[in-house]
DNA sequence: GTAGGGTTAG
């Protein structure tokens, strides 16, 4: 047969678009749906819109995929729960909750059920929005319209809950996992991992690692970071670092946060030859630093008295593209403080509004502390008097460098006025503290 | 020929 009577159908229009979504190539699906396929008198049915839905979605247009569903309703292709589905799913990509959740409520009205896609699209939008409560409320009422929840809903709804600061609850979720029946992912652990480390359970958090063998479940590259981070805050530094050495025997290629948590034990342990080893062995293994080596790298030096190598550090962050930011700063002042060098901290801090970085605490004290022990007492009391009118909060820090600094300058109704600022704003500090932890 | 999740480092 020749081949020019061989009209493509509806189908063949439909494979084309699916194909422009896996591809990324969103415009051009977009070009078929309301180009081509007009052209040659083809209709497009629910499927074409559910695929190029799916295009926008997956490259984070989520405007253009709502006019899409927009226009399908106008042209009487009446949205399936796919549309919906895409649709919800885009609005999450897009941080849109609340037109997620509009769409999401107007499925019964027009005689769609929800489906279990649906309602996991829905609880991520919640999650991403911040809505723990909602995506609890969404999970519960999955169950009553019978649609079970399964692996991914559980992990959406221990995110939400992690995410705000629910983490006894999130905990709980991972555990009723088995007996629901659902088996927990490699994201579930994961994620229950990050929950026992939040919590101070750094053992079961370990524990978590090490039944994953067990539960036949594979960890990845960042169920071993997790577990180094746990070991970390347990003071588990050697058991850190093997797991370190050990990824690349299980075949996983450490990632540039494996790095970061490798040093930043090595920094704990006081071992900063070998952290800056591992940091300038990065690009060998073609991992590029990004901003959190840097600052990690900058720390270690800072712990180490290595003040120059800080700096030179913290000058060589442009280059590798990585912003400094008020962490970076306030770890190199700090590095500049440690060793006497006043001038280059107060440089550093003066420079921070230029590169539109708000100094924070941490960054003042460093900066006053530096001043107030090379003697530069004015300096450090005028920088501490400036701390009010930037927000910040001085801490016992800034306030025991302040009253040395008053000392200094033989300011003693100053130092004596500090003293009793610090007394109440400490005592005010801890009494939150207290506060917070009894709500813990 | 159409829809879904996430965790880690300073």
């Amino acid at each position: 047969m020749p081949k020019a009577n061989i009209q493509p159908d509806v189908i063949s229009y439909n494979a084309a678009i699916s194909a422009c979504e896996k591809g990324g190539q969103w415009q051009h699906a977009l070009l078929i749906l309301f180009e081509t396929m007009p052209m040659t008198k083809v209709q497009p049915d629910v499927i074409s819109y559910n695929a190029a839905i799916s295009a926008c979605e997956k490259r984070r247009h989520w405007q253009q995929a709502l006019k899409l569903f927009e226009v399908m309703s106008k042209v009487k292709v009446h949205p399936s729960v796919i549309s919906y589905s895409a649709a919800i799913s885009s609005c999450e990509k897009g941080g849109q909750l609340e037109q997620a959740l509009i769409l999401f409520e107007a499925m019964p009205k027009v005689k769609v059920q929800p489906n279990i896609v649906s309602y996991n699209a829905a609880i991520s939008a919640c999650e991403k929005g911040g809505q723990w409560q909602q995506a609890l409320q969404l999970f519960e009422a999955m169950t009553r319209a019978n649609v079970q929840p399964d692996v991914i809903s559980y992990n959406a709804v221990i995110s939400s809950c992690e995410k705000g600061g629910q983490l006894q609850r999130a905990l709980k979720l991972f555990e009723v996992m088995p007996k629901a029946k659902v088996q927990p992912g490699v994201i579930s652990y994961n994620a229950a991992m990050s929950a026992c480390e939040k919590v101070g359970q750094w053992q079961q958090a370990l524990k978590c690692f090490q039944s994953m063998p067990k539960a036949k479940v594979k960890p990845d590259v960042i169920s071993c970071n997790a577990a180094m981070s746990a070991c970390e805050k347990g003071g588990q530094l050697q058991q850190a670092l093997k797991l370190f050495e050990s990824m690349p025997k299980a075949t996983l290629q450490p990632s540039v946060v494996s790095y970061s948590a490798a040093i930043s034990a090595c920094e704990k342990e006081g071992d900063w030859q070998l952290a800056m080893k591992l940091f300038v062995s990065m690009p060998r293994t073609k991992i590029q630093p990004n901003i959190i080596s840097y600052n990690a790298a900058i720390s270690v030096c800072e712990k180490g008295g290595e003040w120059k190598q800080a700096l030179k550090l913290f000058e060589a962050m442009p280059k590798a593209t990585a912003q400094a930011d008020v962490i970076s700063y306030s770890a190199t002042i700090s590095a500049c403080e440690k060793g006497g060098q006043w001038r280059h901290a107060l440089k550093l801090f003066e420079a921070m509004p230029k590169a539109k970085v708000q100094p924070n605490v941490i960054s003042y004290s460093a900066v006053i502390s530096a001043c107030e022990k090379s003697g530069q007492w004015q300096q450090a009391l005028m920088l501490f008097k400036a701390m009010p009118k930037a927000k910040v909060e001085p801490n016992i820090i800034s306030y025991t460098a302040a009253i040395s600094a008053s000392e200094k300058g033989g300011q003693w109704k100053q130092a004596l006025k500090f003293f009793e600022a610090q007394s109440s704003a400490i005592g005010q500090q801890l009494y939150n503290l207290a506060g917070n932890l009894h709500c813990h």
